[in-house]
DNA sequence: TCTGGGGTCCTAGGACCC
DNA sequence: TCTGGGGTCCTAGGACCC
């Protein structure tokens, strides 16, 4: 088969040289150090944010090993000093939003990966403004006397070894890796510094005798996909030869919502469990129909006294955001689940919604503020006098899910399956 | 290490279709 | 009637991330 392209390439220019243009930014013990800037006496002194479990600590009280995720219980046997203060997510919400707008004054390539993380493609800029290693310095300063929050910035050819870079030079940090020496940058490092490789991988690494990253980059790939199976060696081999992706993704939108709520051990009435199953639904419900989208799949999640989880998922023909059909669809699973729960003793509930599509047909809320249900149908043909249909006005109460019972009217067309 | 809440991606079996 | 291969969707579980 002739290739006619395949003569072209000795005409093509040379490869550009390598640039390390990703920036990684990531705040320091995010919500710790919103808490300390706000409050002065907090300064300098081992805080912990959260109610039962850690959620953050800062760093002086990482040093004295409290971590993200451990009861407060132990985290105050650990460290007697600790001031434990409960979370105020407005403000962590308004700082992130401050942070990723000097983020989007620095470049337009910006991919968010949480509240307090974004690579920042900067290779185009090196030209028209400064180096990566520079700019990435002045994000830090402006941060810090913009915001008020320490962050810290790794540098490099690749996403993911900027994300290593920033791990490694934490807290409050710049680090560049240099194109030409990534293997001298990474193969001395412990392998659980690899993004993606957690505690389970790391200890079946660690059943080879395996412990830093160069001895992971010794293994041909095909023993790593015997030992890990095929994705995670094909990753794990990519990482540790630096043959990850080049480019940030810009373009990414949410692939699923949930809510979950933990309900401490039982036992549980039922219906008090299926109660605060409704009120998560209706959360994730606001939250999908706030984004304007649509869902596929309900996913049903439990856990258990014995910290063993279940889900149980039910895929609808049609995407909707119907609180009345998602809510249906929950209490379903929930009560095929039911003999799980009686066996097991349920301490956490939650509900997720993937398959996410976006709603073309989205309309503004219609306001039906305190219309109680015997008097919908009344408000249906007020609001009907607008819209001019009352077929229009009551798919609109059941897309965006009211929690309204409603009522079926005359001269609606046949109920969906 | 006795455990919160929000996500992403991969695996694997079975149903179903061509 | 028996057989093959490939693709997609659904469901459940698990690892990992912050």
């Amino acid at each position: 088969m002739s290739d006619p392209g395949s003569n072209m390439c000795s005409m093509s220019p040379p490869p550009a040289p390598p640039v390390a243009g990703i920036l990684h930014a990531d705040l320091d013990a995010f919500y710790a150090s919103v808490e300390q800037r706000d409050d002065p006496r907090l300064r300098r002194r081992p805080v912990a944010v959260g109610g039962g479990v850690v959620l953050a600590a800062s760093y002086e009280a990482k040093r004295r090993g409290v971590r993200t995720a451990m009861s407060v219980r132990q985290a105050r046997s650990l460290c007697p000093g600790l001031v434990v203060v409960r979370p105020r997510f407005e403000a962590y919400t308004a700082a992130s939003r401050a942070v990723f707008a000097i983020f989007r004054d620095t470049t337009p390539a910006v991919q968010g990966v949480s509240i307090d993380e974004a690579f920042l493609d900067v290779r185009g800029l090196h030209r028209i403004d400064a180096a990566p290693v520079l700019i990435g310095g002045r994000v830090r300063d402006r941060v810090r006397d913009e915001v008020g929050l320490p962050i810290t910035v790794g540098v490099a050819r690749t996403p993911f070894l900027a994300k290593v870079a920033s791990r490694v030079a934490k807290p409050d940090g710049l680090l560049l890796v240099d194109p030409d020496h990534e293997d001298a940058f990474l193969h001395p490092l412990p392998l659980e510094v690899l993004w993606g490789v957690g505690a389970v991988t790391a200890d079946r690494l660690h059943a080879f005798g395996l412990t830093t990253a160069g001895d992971v980059a010794a293994l041909p790939r095909s023993v790593l996909e015997h030992a890990l199976g095929p994705a995670m060696g094909r990753h794990l081999h990519a990482v540790v030869h630096g043959r990850t992706p080049d480019r940030v993704d810009t373009g990414r939108r949410r692939g699923s919502v949930g809510a979950q709520r933990a309900l401490g051990r039982g036992p549980h009435d039922p219906a008090q469990v299926r109660a605060a199953l409704l009120g998560l639904v209706d959360r994730v419900c606001r939250r999908l129909r706030a984004g304007h989208r649509l869902a596929r799949t309900v996913v049903l999640r439990l856990r258990f006294a014995d910290y063993t989880t279940a889900t149980r998922s039910r895929s609808f023909a049609f995407a909707t955001a119907s609180g009345a059909q998602i809510g249906a669809a929950a209490v379903a699973l929930l009560a095929a689940a039911a003999p799980l729960l009686r066996e097991r003793g349920i301490t956490l509930v939650g509900v997720a919604l993937a398959g996410l599509e976006p709603d073309d047909h989205w309309q503004p809320e219609l306001d039906l503020e305190g219309a109680a249900p015997a008097g919908l149908d009344a408000a249906v043909d007020a609001v009907a006098d607008r819209f001019g249909s009352r077929a229009l006005v009551r798919g609109a109460l059941l897309r965006h899910g009211s929690g309204l019972e409603v009522p079926t009217l005359p001269d609606d067309p046949e109920e969906p399956a």
